[in-house]
DNA sequence: TGTCTAATTAGATAATAATCGAATTGCATG
DNA sequence: CATGCAATTCGATTATTATCTAATTAGACA
């Protein structure tokens, strides 16, 4: 995906008003006037947005009479939300996904116990990451770990938690700063 | 999250300049002159940007003598980039991610057979989507699947694979237009 | 056809933001 | 301390864009 489209997508979503719509949207389709009154704006602004919107593939619209009501397009461009992330690598973003669900299946029946002990590390990459983004499942977006409540957790898996706790790290599905560790948001997961 | 940091997120997203330096970032940190050389821009363009970039916290910056290096920080945002999909929900993006890895052990093992079976159906929702999110697992992201194909796709776990399909698309997992099925962007299964 | 309502277009204004040159700060080192 | 280099701040300029009013288009219906 070019640059342009990236740019053009975020821009979208770097306005306020259209954010709002955005929110208003996610409850029900509605149409211009509508949204104008629930914004405090008038129906040209709205027009203006919803073209902004549109052009990026935003939304869907469908006409009843002579009015029309906008809806979310829950197929938001292909990938443009997460193809910020292979700016520059050359890559695409779908390319590591490669690993099917049976794929999946297999490697966690392999390598977790029914208690969802973890029987062995794997040292193929692929599998590695399936079992470490399994493990990272568990622990809350946006949450502040200190150490010792990383370490309690990675304990479930394996007494060998410290090396966990780096191969999180390294695999990028977490970070730490001050010792304090924090996951990665899940879109540059396919970074890894 | 406030609406305000989901709009100054894409904001700073939402401009090439960024983005191309993004793209550097990506391949390796850089200081502030290369990143102006190789964009031929001046230095203090870089430092606005970087401002930028700064505020939400998309970089991190090392200082070396009295050079700065700046580096990608995987840490973006916490929720900043999928957050806008639940703006107007009244939900959070992470409420519904409280599945433990080793719940989803559990589930996984318990749903599914060693060969990938679905052994049947979880009525509980939460179980549910750890199933469907499973099988969806094994589609491409931007690839448009004709019916027939995803019918062989579902097969594999079950032979209803009717109600597997209704269910995918119910859930938002896929979405359906003229008979072609297409996986939904990951940001918006945090929605269902 | 005439009227109602919703959406759009056009044009103007005001706010935001990207970029630069000039001056400044900060660090390191001869 | 003086010099050199990188980054930053400041102020000015320009480009972009959000919003409005007024005027126009367009569909439905009596």
């Amino acid at each position: 995906m070019q640059l342009n489209k990236i740019v053009e997508f975020h821009k979208a979503l770097g306005d306020l008003t259209r954010v709002r719509i955005i929110g208003l949207l996610q409850q029900g389709p509605l149409h211009g006037q509508a949204i104008a009154g629930k914004l405090g704006l008038k129906p040209p602004t709205i027009t203006h947005h919803m073209a902004k919107l549109r052009e990026v593939g935003l939304i869907k619209e469908q006409r009843d009479k002579n009015t029309i009501y906008f809806s979310l397009n829950t197929n938001i461009l292909e990938n443009s939300a997460k193809s910020i992330l292979t700016v520059g690598t050359g890559g695409d973003a779908s390319m590591e996904m490669s690993v099917t669900a049976a794929e999946r299946t297999a490697i966690i029946n392999n390598f977790f116990t029914k208690d969802g002990k973890l029987k062995n590390y794997p040292a193929q990459r692929k599998k590695k990451l399936v079992v470490l983004a399994h493990m990272a499942n568990g622990l809350e977006f946006g949450k502040v770990y200190p150490e010792k409540e990383i370490n309690d957790y990675l304990k479930q898996f394996h007494d060998d938690y410290a090396t966990l706790r780096r191969e999180l790290i390294m695999c990028q599905y977490m970070y730490r700063e001050n010792n304090l560790y924090e996951l990665n948001p899940v879109e540059l997961w396919w970074l890894s």
